[in-house]
DNA sequence: CGATCGTATATTGGATCCAATCGGGAACGC
DNA sequence: GCGTTCCCGATTGGATCCAATATACGATCG
């Protein structure tokens, strides 16, 4: 079995945890249809848990449930992606407006370590670390909710970019951006770190979309992928 | 009982739309304790599909749970509400910026029924066609994801107004600020009607919070009545 | 030969039963 | 008198069992 038991609080919040931690990397595709039976055995639990957890995920959008058929995992459309980024990019260019005022020492400090981790990390790592950047720059303006969201259309969006796309990506460019971004904020440059933020998150959108609209075989591969069945 | 047992789909949902239209109508006030066992008999179910329903409801946002303590409608602060006005303000200002150019006679037509609705409606039907008019506003748009985060923030808020002050509220001030709206968004004055939507939330926001903060009577009224028991 | 209806099976939805945990109160000791 | 400990009831979490429903396959009839 790939899960190991693990020994933490209630069943089904380790069961949410796993699962949500299997679509939002990718490990677990778009499209796949998720059996409760097979779930609960790797996990070692009963169906009951895995339910509690399946509609909680359909609840944050990750998977559809329908009656009596059962859960299929959630992918966006390309306008669903584009429309993601877009709503990134208006609540994080006000939480940037917010808070360059107020930037302390401290939080470029942060984000200069994060981006200096950054150079050094593994792929899988590159994610969350990106998140904790942009994360950075936004804790003055003391929003939790607009990161929140923010944050889910992030991870909700980068699932989608296939794993082959993620190593060979463009991670060069991303640091530039990330610097020069930084670098306007040091100057509290507000409308050119706006301008900056805004350009940067249409870039990975681009980026994204040209993948999956280009590439329709490496999706393709990744799907056929479920067939086999994920067992290992 | 209260509820009459419904027929449709499965029983989960049911209960998820019977709680979620009790709390959201502030029927459940936020901080009432949310007993399985209550719940489940009155809707003539068993505990499994009410717990279904409250996880769904906690990724909602609605309720939050701890583990063998059960689940507690949430409450919003005064910051985390005046943070969920802002998140509409950015978003439905974004959203009418991108509409106003598209917006069709069809569109004013609507609009304009739906306030005339408002002028004859009963106060408990305020909420939701309110609502139906800025989302008849952002139609053009085709941002549906905004649109629902936007309406998220509008249904979580509002619930926390006490129902003595939506009553007595000030919907002739709302309807003037809807109807100038309206009326800059037929001259295409992007930046105007902008302006006024962020105003018009901006009221609003400052409504909900001048009651909240000067009348704690209502709260605390309120709170009382969750020990009474709410059975009838 | 094809379409349609029925049945059989796999899978999900729900109910009941049991276990784990929390809260409060009583008994005990200091 | 006050604090501590232990136990009991209440409530939630989980497992097993049963019911309902959808899908696939095959039989029957036109």
């Amino acid at each position: 079995m790939a899960f190991s038991k693990l020994e933490r609080s209630t069943a089904a919040a380790q069961v949410l945890e796993a699962l949500r931690e299997q679509i939002l990397s990718g490990d677990i595709p778009g499209g796949e249809q998720l059996r409760q039976e097979r779930i609960a055995e790797e996990l070692g639990v009963s169906r009951v848990p895995v339910r509690e957890a399946l509609n909680q995920l359909e609840a944050e959008g990750l998977v559809r449930i329908v009656s009596h058929k059962g859960a299929v995992v959630t992918r966006l459309s390309l306008d669903e992606l584009r429309e993601a980024y877009e709503i990134r990019a208006q609540l994080e260019a006000w939480l940037l407006r917010l808070s360059i005022p107020n930037l302390a020492a401290d939080d470029f400090l942060r984000a200069e370590a994060i981006l200096a981790e950054l150079d050094a990390a593994a792929p899988e790592q590159w994610s969350d670390l990106n998140w904790a950047f942009h994360v950075a720059l936004y804790r003055p303006a003391a929003r939790p909710q607009a990161v929140s969201i923010a944050r889910k259309m992030y991870l909700n969006a980068y699932r989608h970019l296939p794993v082959p796309a993620r190593v060979m990506g463009h991670r060069d460019r991303m640091q530039r951006e990330h610097r020069s971004l930084l670098r306007l904020c040091r100057e509290r440059d507000v409308e050119g770190a706006c301008r900056a933020l805004d350009a940067h998150i249409a870039d990975a959108a681009a980026g994204l979309i040209a993948v999956l609209s280009s590439g329709p075989a490496a999706e393709a591969a990744v799907k056929t992928r479920k067939k086999k069945g994920r067992s290992e």
